[in-house]
DNA sequence: TCTGGGGTCCTTGTGCGA
DNA sequence: TCTGTCGCACAAGGACCC
């Protein structure tokens, strides 16, 4: 941490670019009949959740991630959609290439969020506040769709800047909000002192009821709070870092390119499993959805994790390390079948899950028996497999244990990630 | 009211070898 | 040979983000 007046860091100027209510903004543009009413993408099931919700419908109380069973009590003549995410990765292609006109330091977050360092920008461009106007113009001219930005010396003060410059949806109007909103260096501690603690990154429902219990409710307050205190509430790593954040110190650099740590798939079931063999078989499918996604980027795992979440929402993981990284569905079963035969599903699993970490590059030596030919090869059957599902689609073959009742591939089924689809009538 | 799916990061506990 | 301790790697879970 530094005082103010004495960072001799050069100022950099950090845009945060977040699209306004984008996979709604999306739908949008091919269903204009729906402009101005109330729309919602995301969990067309009951177990679903919200995936984004236009302003219209955010005026009855119906957000992302709220469970889509009360979305449709709060707002039942919004227009429920499940939601195209091969779609909304065009459009935010499409964004990126105009953020990359500006700079090419461009860190996307997620499909509708990206920060950008624009220090070196300046001198061609113009000011932080300049270069957000004229991508907020190039986004609504060229896209049709609304973005907000907001500008600061770093990541998080511009991420907490374009949330001011948001529309808000009031019960009874919506406010448009100011679209860029600018932090000038020396008017952080102004510009955070009041929002309330929860803002701050790292501050969620957990520990933000310990903050409560030491009377922290807004950022101003944990300038005063005791230390020590902080410390024995949060452990001294995470007071610390919102110390650091409460007078808008964050380090971090803009990095276009970060390598991804794991990989995984789950999926929660619109009706509970009871069975091992037919958690045998979502284990087949997700092992092979996972298996064919390290494939494609050239990894291999050497930790492979399963999730599993009960009836009763509560989750447990198991992982297994092994020396060589797997980046094939036999090898991924042959470590997960004993994890998974040790639990028991009668109480009921809504969710199962297989992740990898420890990524790198899959080593693929033949095994003693492989080399006795008394085990197959499987990378050779593997990559025709994915030559197939690169030319016909991802469900045109698949494992045959995992044809089950369904015969439906976990990558493409139901077309969507916000929970399990409505049951057919 | 009842909680998705994709992730990252951190903490805590434990086993193991030096 | 036994015991304590330290560091490391790993496992598991929690919290958080979009």
């Amino acid at each position: 941490m530094t005082a103010a007046g004495t960072d001799r860091r050069p100022t950099r100027t950090i845009l945060h670019a977040d699209m306004d209510a984008f996979f709604v903004s999306v739908e949008l543009r091919r269903r204009p009949d729906l402009v101005g009413q109330p729309v919602v993408v995301g969990g067309t099931g009951n177990r679903g959740v919200v995936a984004a919700a236009s302003y219209e419908a955010r005026r009855f109380g119906v957000h992302s991630a709220l469970p889509s069973s009360i979305a449709r009590r709060r707002c039942p003549h919004a227009v429920f959609l499940p939601g195209d995410h091969a779609a909304y990765g065009e459009v935010s292609a499409d964004v990126r290439a105009i953020f990359d006109r500006y700079t090419p330091l461009v860190e996307p977050l997620s499909l509708d969020e990206a920060f950008l360092d624009v220090t070196g920008s300046q001198r061609l461009f113009g000011s932080g506040a300049d270069i957000a106007a004229q991508i907020r113009t190039a986004v609504r001219d060229e896209l049709d769709l609304g973005c907000c930005i907001g500008v600061a010396r770093n990541k998080f003060l511009a991420k907490l800047a374009s949330v001011e410059a948001k529309p808000v949806a009031h019960p009874d109007r919506i406010d448009p909000g100011l679209g860029v909103k600018v932090v000038e260096p020396g008017a952080e501690r102004a510009f955070l002192d009041p929002l309330p603690v929860q803002r701050l990154w790292g501050v969620g429902p957990a520990t933000l009821e310990k903050l409560h219990r030491l009377g922290v409710v807004r950022v101003a307050d944990l300038h005063v709070v005791d230390r020590t205190a902080l410390q024995a509430a949060l452990g001294a790593n995470q007071a610390d870092h919102l110390r650091a954040l409460a007078v808008g110190d964050d380090d971090r650099p803009v990095e276009p390119e970060r390598e991804a740590k794991s990989i995984g798939h789950e999926e929660t079931y619109a009706h509970d499993k009871h069975t091992a063999a037919e958690l045998d078989r979502e284990l087949v499918r997700l092992a092979d959805a996972v298996a064919r996604r390290f494939r494609a980027q050239g990894l291999g795992a050497r930790t492979i994790t399963l999730k599993v979440r009960f009836a009763g929402f509560v989750t447990i993981t198991r992982s297994v390390t092994t020396t060589d990284a797997v980046d094939l569905a036999p090898d991924i079963l042959g470590l997960l079948r004993p994890v998974l035969e040790t639990i028991d599903p009668t109480p009921g699993v809504r969710l199962l899950g297989v992740s990898g970490s420890n990524l790198m590059s899959p080593s693929h030596q033949l095994s003693f028996d492989e080399l006795l030919d008394e085990r197959p090869d499987w990378s050779a059957a593997t990559g025709a497999l994915d030559e197939i599902r690169d030319r016909f689609g991802t469900a045109a073959i698949g494992p045959a244990s995992s044809l089950g009742d369904r015969g439906v591939d976990v990558v493409t089924r139901g077309g969507q990630q916000w929970g399990p689809d409505a049951e057919p009538s």
